[in-house]
DNA sequence: ATATTGTGTAAAGAATACTTTACATCAAAA
DNA sequence: TTTTGATGTAAAGTATTCTTTACACAATAT
């Protein structure tokens, strides 16, 4: 695949929106806190079920919490 | 993970819009073919970076494209 | 002072997405 | 009738996502 970046604003959505913690996002989600971090910080992009599951708990469309652009030079 | 289900109309965006082969769509998106198979079939469902992808080239918001639905009984 | 809460990190294993190779079927073209 | 192009299936292997367990640190509460 292209290389390309996925990025997200779910540290945002959790202040901002509901006072949230990242415990309380995975509960909600049905994973693991870890995974949560671990998406938070980009280390890697959720499945298109847990993009699909974290967007819905904002109220919100999949692109309105993550950001997908193509890298280019 | 709460047990849902993810539907997509690929293959009718493949043939209404621009009259595209699996192998198109596949070679457009970075994928093999069998990965469109298995997808458009719903074997399983893409990693967030391909719907994003898929979407891209039909012009679409990854909602239009795929739907989450959350099964209950 | 020490317990608790929220967050970060790491490593091994399980689960799922994706590739590779190969072969089968059907419809349409040569 | 033979060939070609589009699609479907299957199995083994690789890559990525997610879990589990464990520990660390800082801020706040007791």
């Amino acid at each position: 695949m292209v290389p390309c970046r996925i990025s997200n604003n779910i540290r945002n959505l959790r202040f901002n929106q509901n006072e949230m913690t990242q415990q309380q996002l995975a509960d909600l989600v049905g994973v693991t806190r870890q995974t949560i971090v671990a998406i938070e910080k980009g280390k890697y992009s959720p499945s298109l079920e847990l993009a699909f599951r974290i967007a819905r708990v904002f109220r919100l469309q999949v692109e309105e919490v993550f950001t997908y652009e193509e890298v280019r030079n």
